[in-house]
DNA sequence: TTAATTGGTTTTATATTATAAAACTGCGTT
DNA sequence: AACGCAGTTTTATAATATAAAACCAATTAA
């Protein structure tokens, strides 16, 4: 048995905290864990110590310390997206025979993080690394459309609004416009405003802290593509994305007033 | 001496894993601690127990678990603002004698959630509890300025601009060319829009998770302010909104890709 | 004012258990 | 097939975690 008892003590004892009692006495903790209050205090310092346990002076109890969280927000940074997202996107690749992408977002470009590739022909040419820019591309509005104000400002300014068809966006008046209407459906698309031929649906994937961290998308030739289509498309999108976000912690335990 | 040593070591363990190596192997643990490599194994599987810590089944190694982030979540979502600013409020009332108050966002509304009177003559009716219209407050401005559209948009729908004084903005047009100027400058005052003859400053306070969560306000008689005074209050309260940001955990380890 | 209660801290002896050595397993390489 | 490397298990003993008791400080009761 490898267990090491006050060790294990020590952990059982940070889980005694909770929603109803943030803050305990020696005295409560050493009844509950049936341990002598001394021996809670050993332990108890030693947590202090590293600060994974406060005492609050004015009345002397214990309660959780910030290392918890500084350790606690490390897990999550290094939770990558790309594990996590790999074997959601295999499966909607294989359900559905397309090439799918997972991108995110690097200054004000997207970039290429992964792809995996679907049986039917591949019609958009793709690498992972490869940038492109928001304006003109589904994941690049799904990746912006969801920033605050002054990220979304900070990411247009001095934006060039490069023209690569006749469909391209090319001022920030429409630019915005398009992605009011990102917000409104739930899904962004590109009609042709990247390459001729090719039409493109993106929905966005969100951490724990709400903020879209990434986008995935499917690529269509345009021939295929019609209201139905792209509703269906979207639909199995934004499940698969739910799925990754959630995986990545996105809906556990928002910590708000 | 009251560290227990077992204890002290899987502690220490735990701050082994760093940006640069999320993933360690037990032999790499052991020669950092000068542990032996069956010491380093029973410490960790004692913390694997309670999820502290995972080992990737791959390759063998182990690295941080969940159990840190929810733990950590609980921290954060403990640390209430009020008592978190009292103190910061209590020294930015005793340097400057007049009162301050601490307001939340409920709905689409303030709510007066502290105040700490100064020496200087009241000058606002306020009470805890009192609710107050975001369109026509200093700390109403404060809060909504730094929302998302979305967020934004859905305070915004249907909104009704009361008019309270001759001065009140009265449409969604003029309020939001108002808020582009709460962000511009960091900070929001009302121009005697909720009271004749009292203009207030206000500047928001956010958390760990980078959102605006809460205002601080100083309300001034409309004779005593001019440009100067405006200035110099606006530093103020942004200096102490500042430390109180960092200790409800803005700034510390920001997570994103 | 003093006694009693409550809760946290410090000290100490001893019985428990954390530690490291050595042996073992399983995997990949040569 | 043999070697090296990494993780795991077992075991004896030396180290230390534990609880008892005493101490301190603050609050409440008498």
């Amino acid at each position: 048995m490898p267990i090491i008892q006050s060790v294990d003590r020590a952990l059982r004892i940070l889980d005694l905290f909770d929603e109803y009692e943030s803050e305990l006495k020696i005295t409560d903790i050493s009844s509950r864990m049936n341990l002598h209050k001394s021996t809670v205090h050993s332990l108890l310092k030693t947590l202090q110590h590293y600060n994974y346990i406060e005492q609050n002076l004015e009345n002397g109890k214990y309660k959780l310390g910030m290392k918890l969280f500084e350790r606690g927000n490390f897990v999550i940074h290094n939770l990558d997206i790309r594990s996590v997202a790999k074997k959601h996107l295999m499966e909607l690749s294989m359900k559905t025979g397309n090439t799918i992408h997972l991108v995110i977002l690097d200054g004000k470009e997207g970039v290429y993080i992964d792809k995996v590739e679907g049986s039917a022909a591949t019609i958009l040419y793709s690498r992972i690394g490869r940038r492109i820019p928001v304006h003109c591309s589904a994941v690049g509005k799904a990746l912006v459309a969801f920033k605050s104000q002054e990220e979304l400002a900070a990411i247009l300014k001095d934006y060039e609004y490069i023209s690569q068809t006749p469909k391209t966006i090319t001022n920030e008046k429409d630019f915005l416009i398009e992605l009011d209407n990102v917000r409104k459906e739930g899904f962004a698309m590109d009609n042709q405003e990247n390459e001729a031929g090719v039409s493109c649906i993106s929905v966005p994937i969100r951490d724990h802290s709400e903020h879209v961290i990434a986008a995935i998308s499917m690529s269509q030739p345009v021939h295929r593509i019609n209201k139905k289509a792209i509703k269906e498309i979207a639909e199995m999108l934004k499940e698969t994305a739910e799925n990754i976000s959630r995986e990545l912690g996105f809906g556990v335990k928002a910590s708000s007033i």
